[in-house]
DNA sequence: GTCTATAAGTAGATAGAC
DNA sequence: GTCTATCTACTTATAGAC
């Protein structure tokens, strides 16, 4: 295993997630990273040997990013939670042209190794679960199964606000769609 | 310009849809549609002499196909028409590994042709226009901009469940949005 | 009009140099 | 431990055969 603290190797992951973020996962290559940090394409195997571990070291961090964050809200009341959550999609696409590192993965999810796929669907399960807690927070009433609805409701709008906001260059969707979120959790006839 | 009713055309144009709709952009290529349709990869190229010209063909398809369907519902009631067409994304949901074409298109969208690029977004343009026209069909108080912001919301909420549905394979996940959907087109504090 | 031979460049990965 | 020469297969595209 290549050393988990080297500085080169973090370099090419920065890179690995910019390009991520923008292109995609298989629109870009080892050679694009090489040339960012200049060396040849294969020292780049050298830190990860396959594409699917570059895949696999930006969910990790990704993961241990925002389950920080969100582990990091616990005392804060339950509507701010969910805008410092919102907010945190809100900055990607005041970037201009790049998505988030799960939903551009999960864009390319037929083409990920099996390792990666599972990866991929552990981080969402487990946002979604914490969105279903803050909805259950705000309305008592709702039933556990309602709750979950709701909390994938809510990651599928600011997921496609993102996408759609890059797209329509129009960063200010994401802070909207934080809008539409709460209208979502806070009120309406939402049944299971 | 190839013929454009030829049915090797037709034939290619369909596993091109397949592909990009499960794959992506970026994850097929000539060579793949040439063996699929039992040709030369070269051959396709007589049909679409560059990848672009590939999506270009699909994206004019798929905004004909969905214009068309919201034109035929013109002489139905307002709820029915949002059902409708939130069914178009259910029945993606149901194929099981595809998410719709523009969609795939808007998350490979940095990697896009300037002219595929400015067509996708006077999709969107297009459909969100649609949408907020419904919104203020249901809610006549609403104002135009505010009515516009329901409509993009709309799509994003319809976009990222097709997307979560496809990665969490549960495709159940879109006819639930679908849900969530009359909720924020019909009722609560949705304000500009 | 339809299709193929061919090619320049790239993707991902291996074995091995320093 | 770090990096490169090298390789096979693939991608996109052109020129030209039938």
């Amino acid at each position: 295993m290549p050393p988990p603290t080297s500085d080169r190797r973090s370099e090419i992951l920065e890179h690995s997630k910019a390009l991520l973020r923008t292109r995609g996962f298989n629109a870009f290559s080892h050679r694009d990273l090489a040339t960012l940090v200049g060396v040849k394409s294969s020292s780049v195997h050298y830190y990860f040997p396959s594409k699917e571990d570059i895949g696999l070291a930006l969910m990790a961090a990704y993961r241990q990013e925002i389950l920080s964050l969100l582990a990091s809200l616990e005392h804060r009341p339950v509507p701010e939670r969910l805008e410092q959550f919102a907010s945190v999609f809100a900055s990607a696409a005041s970037s201009g042209d790049q998505w988030c590192v799960a939903g551009m993965l999960a864009s390319d999810y037929a083409t990920l190794g099996e390792d990666l796929q599972a990866e991929l669907r552990r981080f969402f399960d487990a946002v979604e679960a914490w969105l279903a807690t803050q909805a259950q927070l705000i309305r008592p009433g709702l039933s556990a199964p309602a709750a979950l609805q709701l909390g994938k409701a809510s990651m599928a709008l600011l997921e496609g606000s993102l996408l759609l906001a890059r797209c329509q260059q129009e960063p200010q969707r994401v802070s909207h769609a934080a809008k539409a979120l709460k209208a979502l959790m806070g009120v309406g006839p939402f049944s299971g």
